[in-house]
DNA sequence: GGTATAATAT
DNA sequence: AATATTATAC
């Protein structure tokens, strides 16, 4: 991924600079397909032991990855990757520090659910306490309106065109049947990506595609330009053949993809990292100018690259900066 | 898990 | 003010 997009030299008040920019930093469609899992090498996999079962599904890899990027870490290779679950939220700021540019997407709303010795840590995922008072009304009384305390929330998920296309992949992948949330959540392999992140992407995807089968060919209209990026695999025309495993738990091979040279699974290669969604306060984490050696394998994408979308709205001017805008600042994290 | 609706961002 | 996007309630 050499040439992501070209830096516009654009001031804050550029807004005047209404061109087609926006398709500059709109990656190609080739070019945003890192899905495709194959992304460890071969010799990086021997250094660690790894061995790459081609039989294995997704799923399953997933799962395996998690002991394996432990191992990575413990080797040292990469300090990029994170020891995260498939969906838990918790070990955010431990490696943002330093080369690692990886930087939790968000406060955690609930407790600090410290971890110290690593006592019960994997298979740990935070949980809402559940029914009635549990959620609404511990916000609002146990956190009341101390915003000192952590009355934090976690910032709006910014579907950038990477993360979409790793979604319509999964999906396509999956097989309209089998596309639930969970599931999905669980191959896109995303740190912070919540179910309820997917569920409601997911609601907004089908809607766009049962509002493109009414129309006969009618490009997506201007309001889609999210989806309009994103081809739509064939394999949601028809029916997945059921993933048997459905949640958790098994994994059935069979794929609703009916694709013969479209092999989407990809969902990353979650052994050498999940892709971690890494919103970046303030301005920008990195200048182009300033990179580092940076090889073919990434294996974790950061926002810093998911957050490249021009097209939606008018920051110009800033390889990245946050949807919103929070109230702190850039991050020190200039040391790389 | 799916849908409706609220909240928020642009 | 309107609309698009995401979150949350049901």
């Amino acid at each position: 991924m050499g040439e992501e997009v070209k830096m516009r030299e654009c001031e804050a008040n550029g807004d005047e600079e209404r061109v087609a920019l926006w398709e500059i930093g709109l990656p190609a469609a080739d070019d945003l397909t890192p899905l495709s899992q194959p992304l460890v090498p071969p010799e990086l996999a021997s250094a660690f032991s790894i061995s790459p079962e081609p039989h294995r599904t997704i799923l399953e890899v997933n799962r395996a990855s998690q002991n394996t990027v432990s191992n990575i870490r413990g080797a040292g290779g990469g300090g990029l990757l994170n020891a995260l679950s498939s969906n838990n939220f918790k070990s955010y700021n431990e490696d943002r520090a330093r080369d690692s540019m990886v930087v939790e997407p968000e406060p955690e709303p609930e407790e600090n659910n410290m971890d110290p010795d690593g006592s019960g840590s994997e298979s740990r995922k935070l949980r809402k306490i559940d029914s009635g008072e549990a959620d609404s009304a511990l916000r609002a009384e146990n956190f009341g309106d101390d915003p000192s305390a952590r009355t934090l929330k976690r910032p709006r998920l910014v579907w950038t065109p990477q993360l979409h296309k790793r979604f319509v992949d999964v999906v396509g992948y999956l097989g309209i049947k089998s596309a639930v949330p969970k599931t999905i959540m669980q191959l896109m392999n995303v740190e912070g990506l919540t179910r309820e992140n997917v569920a409601s992407h997911l609601q907004k995807y089908r809607l766009y595609l049962k509002r493109m089968q009414g129309l006969s060919s009618e490009g997506p209209s201007s309001s889609d330009q999210l989806f309009a990026s994103t081809p739509v695999p064939q394999s949601l025309h028809e029916n997945g053949s059921g993933a048997g495993g459905g949640g958790s738990g098994g994994s059935g091979s069979a794929h609703g993809n009916g694709h013969l040279g479209m092999p989407i699974p990809g969902p990353y290669h979650p052994a050498a990292g999940p892709m971690v969604p890494m919103p970046v306060y303030g301005h920008m984490g990195m200048q182009m100018g300033n990179h580092h050696h940076h090889h073919g394998f990434d294996g974790n994408i950061s926002y810093n690259m998911l957050q490249q979308r021009d097209w939606s709205g008018n920051n110009y001017g800033s390889v990245v900066s946050y949807p919103h805008h929070p109230q702190h600042v850039t991050p020190p994290n200039d040391n790389m």
